[in-house]
DNA sequence: CAGTAACCGAGACGGTACGTCCTGTCTTACC
DNA sequence: GGTAAGACAGGACGTACCGTCTCGGTTACTG
């Protein structure tokens, strides 16, 4: 059920796809659909749940928080790349959050919390190490990576590499300027 | 005619505002509406555009890199945060980017290049004076900040507000490790 | 639902009704009718089906070929000039089928045939009887009748009555020339 | 101008064809359309105006009834059947006559009068002659002799031929009964 | 021979209806 | 008792015409 909607949305995206589409190819009746789910949006997330999110997959501890954030990022930006379906059908969803704040939430819970608590364990590691600033703020410094991801992706609609996810990292890790102060914010 | 719909989707949001309701608002009719516009997107793109990223308009030079970007950085944090139907319509507009290529390129050209371009001049400037690192991924710590604006409010919902505005520029300006290195990741 | 199509046909004819028009009287939506007729030029057939041809109302035997069509020739002229809006209505459906090979189909075995039927039945037993020539062109005789009466009221615009009604009959029954001769023109 | 309305009606009928599409072809605005004729139906009678009745063509003398009503219904028969879309558009005429009551007197000082004004001569000779009964009603017979056609053609959707044309007139000469009463109507 | 009026093509416009599609609810009949 | 099948009211979609209307650019009259 959850496959066949998934590859319908790969095929035609989820502005094209209609839930009776959905049932149709799932050999479903649009009431049981209706009974589980309440619109397209949220069998979407359902469906890409794991890929998404995830109920946080435990990330491996590099030793350095430039070696976790590269492999966050760099997830996200090969799931991103490989599969630009789940990009586009990503900004469904958002776009969908901004109009129906229940579904809002529960895209915040199936999708933005569980890697933010995977950054957020990667930084509390790094401040145990003291590998940042005091007062560095990291909510902010997790909004900046994945940000400049999907803003890359939607908006400046550049090339979405390998390449670029080392330059986010750098930038956030030591800054672009020549000189870095000895004391911040 | 633009007036009229820019309060339709300020009242209701671009998902609930249809054709017909633009065109009997303006006192039009619907043919007039599609002689012009191929969607209730562009029609919102040409409502916002001055709005959203207008023909760029010209951004003073404050002198450091630090406070151009402040400058660019807390304007567009001020727009999405003063008026939430902005933010709410651009999640609309980015997701029919992702749908329609053509649409894309005139989102492109209307709200993001206006902003980019504005932000290249300003590094360039900071170039000349030496602030910034050479080889700096410019286009990368663009994404970076804008992004991490839209991160925030589309998918963290957190709050929107001139403190994490600084703390977008403070760390893109010198990243957060503690002895910043000369080479990173 | 039909017999609100109707009342609407009676009122204002088939020209100036939509099936926008008559899904909102019938309470009905504008898709449910299109799953069921494919214009509106159908629905009307079917709202007057029985008014127009039924399903062959059984004509009793009068005895005489010349009361029998009496009879028939007499309740349609009856039935027009009764309810104009039939005729009205009816000329909309003859153009209509001029126009669409499928709807004419519909058209000539709801409307046409049924009455034709029972023409030849009469014209069966009269030939039994002996009361018509051998080699009556009688598929000709039944246009004859039938076509005056239309004529009359869609295009002559005078009056239709049971003077005209008889007048009709008497012509087909004795030609109007004096003598008679066995064979003619 | 109207040589290109009546190619546009034999190509696609009167049902589908616009008054833009006229316009077009002619080369012609439409608001000059709209100065000189109310409605594409105006423009079809005008454009067929000589084909349909003319201004009454002097009909030649043949010395009977039956000759001059043979030639005036072979006419006719022939009109239709040679160009089916004469038939056709005519029936969409006289739909639109049933609802435009102003249409409707131009479509019968144009199209009917002509013919029956043809017709009302021939039966005039004919009473001269004595060659039918005294108390015939003309007008009856008028209408049974051209709605047999049109009925053939456009409710009955039988052959149109010469055989049926001289079928019409015998039956209407003669009658159809064997031995014709002495007296009548 | 210039000035002016009438006319016309082009086509935008407000409006109405079209026929299609999708949504979310409901009922029916099967298993 | 749950479910597929699918009918249904509602409503938006994007298109096609209608009949009206303003524009300019020509003619063809007039002074």
């Amino acid at each position: 059920m959850l496959a066949g909607a998934e590859e319908l949305l790969e095929a035609r995206g989820l502005g094209a796809v209609s839930v009776d589409a959905i049932a149709l190819r799932a050999g479903v009746s649009k009431a049981t659909i209706y009974r589980w789910w309440g619109s397209k949006e949220e069998i979407a997330l359902e469906a890409f749940y794991l890929t998404l999110g995830g109920p946080a997959a435990i990330a491996a501890d590099s030793g350095s928080l430039a070696g976790d954030m590269q492999a966050a990022i760099l997830a996200r930006v090969r799931l991103l790349s490989d599969r630009p379906s789940v990009a586009r059908t990503m900004a469904g969803l958002v776009a969908q959050a901004q109009e129906d704040p229940e579904f809002a939430a529960t895209y915040g819970r199936r999708v933005v919390e569980p890697l933010r608590e995977q950054a957020r364990a990667a930084f509390g590691r790094a401040v145990e190490r003291g590998e940042i600033r005091p007062g560095t703020n990291v909510e902010a410094a997790i909004d900046l990576l994945f940000g400049g991801i999907y803003h890359r992706v939607w908006q400046s609609q550049g090339r979405l590499d390998e390449q670029f996810a080392r330059a986010l990292v750098e930038i956030v890790m030591n800054g672009i300027t020549v000189r870095p102060p000895s004391s911040a914010a």
